[in-house]
DNA sequence: ACCGAAGTTGTATCAC
DNA sequence: GTGATACAACTTCGGT
């Protein structure tokens, strides 16, 4: 049972020379920047895109639409007839249980 | 496999004189009722201590601080302590990582 | 005083022919249209940013990186830039504070 | 028109053996660690309510209560009448002008 | 499959 | 009133 994988057991700092990272193979270090470096590209795309939504919203809302209602549009659009129902079933449940609003 | 849980299912209002429903027993709506008040106890003094800030604030104000310069310095001091908490944590990882200590 | 946003007030449906509300003139319905789909267009592209992501994270599992490892790390990273700019704005503050540089 | 507060100009640095600091007097810099004391106090005890609530919800969870409904419930009890009413309405007329769900 | 934790999103408050 | 910031809620993800 061979174990290779990058952040298992293996020696450590030979020397003092070494602030750290010689658990990870060469191989390994690089490997693991390259995923860092991939993620945090994917991550200022979707930063990116966020501000994208942003900007529409902001434009709505400059035509005179009311922002928190076109999200609640959008979420509802999202969110399945029967799911809705059922919770409005029990927040009425609820409410009637102890005793109205 | 006893189902004692308030919601469940069940059927509703078998007599008109109840305005509310009766799929919770009365020992599940007396509960609710008192988690829905300590809740909002909790929320008072939530409240309380955010006018407790408020004011901190609104004296450092009238003493030539500016606010906006404290939220700051109290927002990087939060920031460092966070950080150095994930680093620990980072290092508790590794060291679990590698198979304990 | 002339109010030409989206909603207002009006009445509505002056014929049961229209299923939908006229408060919104036709224009403004339109409009509106065109602001849901751009909308739910850019969660599309986010959701697949998000799915890439998730697609990295399980690829460099399958390679042996610890995942909970690895958000950790970009989450320290980005603390770390996100302190910087804090601080950046401080410097700023503190120098406009005593009038200016 | 004597400025006395702590942040305004005044001058610096007399000295590069000084890292920082004497634009603010000796008292001013007291008091500035005073108030940072009683805001991250203050910060602590918001936390700690912040958790009884977590605690609390939890609580109800484990009896069965389904936490989304019940924070729905508190927040509910909180909003005017009027105020959801408008809501709602305006979520029908949108649905409506955009041809429904 | 569930549970807890984390991240993301939406909302409200506050200062300008 | 508008933008920033802080708060709260909801969803997702990884682990068990």
């Amino acid at each position: 049972m061979a174990d290779d994988s990058p952040f298992s057991s293996a020696a450590s700092s030979s020397s003092p020379t070494h602030t750290s990272d010689d658990v990870l193979t060469q191989a390994a270090q690089t490997r693991l920047r390259t995923i860092i470096e991939r993620i945090e590209r994917l991550e200022l795309d979707k930063a990116a895109v966020a501000n994208d939504l942003k900007e529409v919203y902001a434009e709505a809302k400059g035509e005179g639409f009311d922002v928190k209602i076109l999200r609640k549009i959008v979420r509802i659009r999202k969110m399945d007839a029967a799911k809705r129902t059922e919770e409005e079933a029990l927040i009425d449940l609820y409410l009637s249980a102890i005793g109205g609003l």
